[in-house]
DNA sequence: CTATTTAGTAAGTATTAACTTACGGTTAGT
DNA sequence: ACTAACCGTAAGTTAATACTTACTAAATAG
């Protein structure tokens, strides 16, 4: 069985793809019905919801059910733990610069 | 002719794929060459070069040749250049949340 | 009850992108 | 000059995944 992948691990994946980062982003506005998320985007509705699957499945967005419609919007939890994630991310990249520009100086 | 791609939709699609974020993973904690690269990893050192590249276009690291070796490390302005655009990206998505949670507010 | 709207899923196709092998080029050492 | 180590690129293959069409189901309107 191979292990488990951490939330990280989708939200990256799912932000990778371009169309899926479209949507998002339409999201990141307003939340919004299957249909009019697709409206616009250059693929089909069912497309469409193959990518909110996988947003969904990274706890990016979440669903709420109205009527016949399915109303997608932003997860405040999943963004909160996708930017505590990346702060550190970036945190750690940029102190492992800063010893290596250390490490440069000692050498001149 | 389709318009130029921006560096953070390249970090998008760089981060997207596994095997570059185990590289990048590997180069946030020191600068390393190629063959310390690819060692350990499940491709090719010719693979991992490609995934160099797509990371090197995407600003994420930079190269440093020495001798026959190509040393990579992080790239500090472009890290910091992700890390100001996603600060904004997530807010911005987060306030939108706030916005949707006071509308609700307002029905009941 | 019927028709309409909305949307998820299944199955198959098509496209993308990751990967491998083979090759060539550069640098350093002997 | 020859050899060895390191690495990028090209070409082709394989594997992943994005996409479409067809279908089904649920909810609402008339």
């Amino acid at each position: 069985m191979g292990h488990a992948i951490s939330n990280s691990e989708k939200a990256f994946n799912a932000l990778g793809d371009p169309t899926r980062r479209a949507i998002f982003e339409k999201l990141r506005t307003t939340p919004l019905a299957v249909v009019d998320i697709a409206n616009g985007l250059p693929v089909s509705r069912p497309a469409v919801s193959q990518h909110l699957k996988v947003l969904r499945d990274a706890k990016l967005i979440s669903i709420n059910q109205q009527g016949t419609k399915n109303i997608y919007q932003v997860n405040r939890e999943g963004i909160l733990a996708m930017r505590n994630y990346l702060d550190k991310f970036w945190d750690e990249a940029l102190s492992a610069f800063k010893l290596i520009a250390e490490q440069e100086e000692k050498k001149l």
